[in-house]
DNA sequence: TCTGTGACGGCTA
DNA sequence: ATAGCCGCCACAG
Protein backbone atom coordinates (compact mmCIF):
# COMPACT_ATOMS: atom_id res chain seq x y z
CA UNK A 1 0.00 0.00 0.00
CA UNK A 2 1.54 3.31 -0.85
CA UNK A 3 2.24 6.07 1.25
CA UNK A 4 -0.45 9.01 1.89
CA UNK A 5 1.38 11.12 0.06
CA UNK A 6 2.24 9.31 -3.14
CA UNK A 7 -1.51 8.59 -2.96
CA UNK A 8 -2.17 11.95 -3.21
CA UNK A 9 0.56 12.13 -5.94
CA UNK A 10 -1.45 9.52 -7.53
CA UNK A 11 -4.69 11.23 -7.44
CA UNK A 12 -2.55 14.34 -8.84
CA UNK A 13 -1.12 11.67 -12.14
CA UNK A 14 -4.86 10.94 -12.64
CA UNK A 15 -6.53 14.15 -12.82
CA UNK A 16 -3.45 15.65 -14.63
CA UNK A 17 -3.86 13.09 -17.45
CA UNK A 18 -7.54 13.75 -17.99
CA UNK A 19 -6.32 17.67 -19.26
CA UNK A 20 -4.47 16.15 -22.30
CA UNK A 21 -6.51 16.55 -25.25
CA UNK A 22 -7.19 14.23 -27.19
CA UNK A 23 -4.81 13.42 -29.92
CA UNK A 24 -2.32 14.89 -28.40
CA UNK A 25 0.78 14.01 -25.79
CA UNK A 26 2.34 15.26 -23.22
CA UNK A 27 5.83 14.21 -21.03
CA UNK A 28 6.25 12.21 -17.84
CA UNK A 29 8.16 15.31 -16.55
CA UNK A 30 5.36 17.46 -17.54
CA UNK A 31 3.03 15.36 -15.49
CA UNK A 32 5.32 15.98 -12.64
CA UNK A 33 6.21 19.17 -13.05
CA UNK A 34 2.27 19.91 -12.90
CA UNK A 35 1.80 17.78 -9.63
CA UNK A 36 4.03 19.48 -8.07
CA UNK A 37 7.10 16.94 -8.25
CA UNK A 38 9.36 17.86 -10.60
CA UNK A 39 11.91 15.35 -10.12
CA UNK A 40 9.50 12.60 -9.66
CA UNK A 41 9.10 11.98 -13.49
CA UNK A 42 10.00 8.32 -12.88
CA UNK A 43 6.86 8.25 -10.32
CA UNK A 44 4.58 9.25 -12.99
CA UNK A 45 5.15 6.16 -14.92
CA UNK A 46 4.69 3.75 -11.65
CA UNK A 47 1.43 5.54 -10.73
CA UNK A 48 0.06 5.60 -14.35
CA UNK A 49 0.49 1.63 -14.09
CA UNK A 50 -0.96 1.68 -10.74
CA UNK A 51 -3.89 3.78 -12.02
CA UNK A 52 -4.79 1.25 -14.66
CA UNK A 53 -3.97 -2.33 -12.72
CA UNK A 54 -5.36 -1.43 -8.95
CA UNK A 55 -8.89 -0.98 -8.89
CA UNK A 56 -8.57 -0.09 -5.66
CA UNK A 57 -9.02 3.67 -5.21
CA UNK A 58 -11.89 6.04 -5.40
CA UNK A 59 -11.96 7.22 -8.46
CA UNK A 60 -12.43 5.60 -12.24
CA UNK A 61 -9.52 3.98 -12.88
CA UNK A 62 -10.27 2.49 -16.11
CA UNK A 63 -10.63 5.70 -18.34
CA UNK A 64 -7.08 7.00 -17.50
CA UNK A 65 -5.09 7.95 -21.05
CA UNK A 66 -2.14 6.32 -19.74
CA UNK A 67 -0.88 6.08 -23.39
CA UNK A 68 -1.01 10.04 -24.19
CA UNK A 69 2.25 10.81 -22.06
CA UNK A 70 5.30 9.89 -23.27
CA UNK A 71 9.06 10.61 -22.30
CA UNK A 72 10.45 14.27 -22.81
CA UNK A 73 12.49 12.87 -25.75
CA UNK A 74 9.49 12.11 -28.12
CA UNK A 75 9.46 8.58 -27.65
CA UNK A 76 6.88 5.66 -26.10
CA UNK A 77 8.69 4.56 -23.10
CA UNK A 78 7.65 1.06 -22.41
CA UNK A 79 9.43 -1.94 -21.74
CA UNK A 80 7.06 -4.73 -23.19
CA UNK A 81 6.91 -5.18 -26.52
CA UNK A 82 2.85 -5.64 -26.87
CA UNK A 83 2.25 -2.90 -24.60
CA UNK A 84 4.48 -0.23 -26.93
CA UNK A 85 2.58 -1.77 -29.71
CA UNK A 86 -0.80 -0.98 -27.73
CA UNK A 87 0.40 2.67 -27.04
CA UNK A 88 1.25 3.21 -31.12
CA UNK A 89 -2.39 1.46 -31.66
CA UNK A 90 -3.70 3.84 -29.23
CA UNK A 91 -1.91 6.75 -30.19
CA UNK A 92 -2.94 6.06 -34.07
CA UNK A 93 -6.22 5.97 -33.26
CA UNK A 94 -6.49 9.45 -32.52
CA UNK A 95 -4.53 10.87 -35.18
CA UNK A 96 -1.54 10.98 -33.50
CA UNK A 97 1.19 10.29 -36.26
CA UNK A 98 4.11 7.58 -34.96
CA UNK A 99 7.12 7.05 -36.78
CA UNK A 100 8.76 3.69 -36.13
CA UNK A 101 12.87 4.09 -36.97
CA UNK A 102 13.98 0.35 -36.09
CA UNK A 103 12.58 -2.42 -34.23
CA UNK A 104 10.45 -1.23 -31.41
CA UNK A 105 11.12 2.04 -31.29
CA UNK A 106 8.53 4.63 -31.59
CA UNK A 107 8.85 8.59 -31.84
CA UNK A 108 6.15 11.09 -31.90
CA UNK A 109 7.00 14.27 -32.88
CA UNK A 110 6.42 16.73 -29.49
CA UNK A 111 6.36 19.47 -31.48
CA UNK A 112 3.60 18.65 -33.31
CA UNK A 113 1.20 16.78 -30.92
CA UNK A 114 3.09 17.64 -27.91
CA UNK A 115 0.63 19.31 -25.38
CA UNK A 116 1.79 21.37 -22.39
CA UNK A 117 0.25 23.83 -20.10
CA UNK A 118 -0.50 27.21 -21.73
CA UNK A 119 -1.44 25.32 -25.60
CA UNK A 120 -4.84 26.14 -26.40
CA UNK A 121 -6.88 23.87 -28.41
C1' DT B 1 16.02 -5.55 6.87
C1' DC B 2 18.18 -4.46 2.72
C1' DT B 3 18.79 -4.61 -2.29
C1' DG B 4 17.48 -4.28 -6.96
C1' DT B 5 14.33 -2.90 -10.15
C1' DG B 6 11.06 -0.37 -12.72
C1' DA B 7 5.20 1.77 -17.60
C1' DC B 8 13.23 4.26 -16.08
C1' DG B 9 12.75 10.02 -17.03
C1' DG B 10 15.46 14.25 -17.55
C1' DC B 11 19.43 16.77 -18.22
C1' DT B 12 24.01 17.58 -19.85
C1' DA B 13 27.93 16.57 -22.60
C1' DA C 1 22.13 10.25 -32.39
C1' DT C 2 24.06 8.23 -27.73
C1' DA C 3 26.17 7.93 -22.79
C1' DG C 4 26.61 9.00 -18.17
C1' DC C 5 24.96 10.71 -14.12
C1' DC C 6 21.32 12.34 -10.94
C1' DG C 7 16.99 12.29 -9.18
C1' DC C 8 12.79 10.00 -6.91
C1' DC C 9 10.07 6.14 -4.60
C1' DA C 10 6.98 1.88 -4.52
C1' DC C 11 7.43 -2.78 -4.55
C1' DA C 12 9.21 -7.58 -4.94
C1' DG C 13 12.38 -10.86 -3.33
Amino acid sequence: MPSQESQAFYIAVYELCQTIPTGRVTTYGHIALLAGAPANSRQVGTALKTLTTNPNHEFNTSNVPWWRVISSQGKVSLRGKDEMRQQQEKLEQEGVEVTQNGLDKYNIKLSEFGWFEGDEE
